[in-house]
DNA sequence: TCGTTTAGTAAACACCCGTTCAATGACGGA
DNA sequence: TCCGTCATTGAACGGGTGTTTACTAAACGA
């Protein structure tokens, strides 16, 4: 580490060390929660010392909001059909892999008063967008059902792993799923 | 307090102390989690010492224990009709008033691990019940996702506070979920 | 009545946390 | 080459935690 480290420009390496940083931050965030989740765990975890994550982030609170802002996920258009298609497409693939930074913000939620903050604004516009493809009066219930059900699954998989849903394809729980989802849209008429 | 408790039985004095405290850690248990909940904010809602609590339940983590095991919750027996209609009764119950001990131990198997194990033997057992009721060869797969759904739904009331899910009536939210349940359990044929 | 038991307290212990700050030493521009 | 900048370190600080221990005082049994 020393000697590869010692060829590169000092912008580059500072840039490595906070993305090695904000990694394994992720990493922790993810399997111990906010609380359980020490700065000199995460400096440890990424060679450095606790004082340098410190100098970089400010506090640990603005540690876990870098975590928890890169929260990609495009827009969610289309009737109910393509809609329920789509966010089973997403399931899919956050089950395939473990999904750390979803992981990080979804357990530290329920541990850490301001990751609910922080992830709030994000997951009001997701409902929102999938509020507004449910033909029905009460889309905006449906679409909170929805997002709990799905964060349901994520959490019964990845968190508390639940042996049988565990070890399941992917493919399989979505197919399960698919008559849920479409009753709930009322993409099933 | 002190006069009223100056008339009762020693015996019956530490009763309904070690009560207290178990309702106040309950309570505690469920608002903030494992981690953020301390022993002295504890023993400070019983109006009681710190070292109390210890004395009386040697741990935290036994404390914690205490508290998770005062889990009822009746056998799940019939066919999948009477299985779903039962599952969304409690369901709807427990979204009428805030279910303490549940929250307890659903927010802390989220922060702590002990919490996930001590919860893993009774939500296994549910489960299985659970699978006994549905003929399907991937009855293991299907209760396991129903689980998850039921976890998803309460979680996203009581702790992550969804607001049109906070605010919507149980009943609706059982009627919007019905149809999902008796498409998990194989009820609609 | 008197010694024993025991519910309950007060104060400290050792530990670990987030955070701070002065020091260091390699890099990069002049 | 020299000097300032900056990534990085090491060691400390104050505070809050779970836990322990010595103690008080009230209920109990004989």
């Amino acid at each position: 580490m020393t000697e590869a480290g010692a060829r590169l420009t000092r912008a580059e390496r500072r840039r490595r060390t906070e993305a090695r940083i904000l990694e394994e931050a992720a990493r922790l965030f993810a399997a111990s929660g906010y609380a359980d989740t020490t700065i000199r765990a995460v400096a440890a975890a990424a060679g450095v010392n606790p004082g340098l994550v410190m100098h970089y982030f400010g506090s640990k609170e603005e540690l876990f909001l870098r975590v928890a802002r890169a929260r990609p996920s495009g827009p969610l258009a289309g009737g109910p059909d393509e809609v329920v298609e789509e966010m089973l497409d997403r399931l899919a693939a956050s089950m395939a892999d473990e999904p750390v930074e979803s992981l990080a913000v979804l357990r530290s939620m329920l541990t850490h008063p301001g990751a609910a903050e922080a992830a709030a604004e994000g997951a009001a516009r997701y409902r929102a967008q999938l509020a507004e493809a449910i033909p029905a009066a009460d889309a905006g219930v449906r679409a909170s059902v929805i997002s709990a059900v799905l964060i349901g699954v994520v959490l019964g998989r990845h968190l508390l792993k639940l042996e049988e849903l565990r070890d399941a394809p992917p493919e399989q729980i979505a197919a399960l799923l698919r008559p849920c989802l479409r009753s709930l849209t009322g993409a099933d008429g």
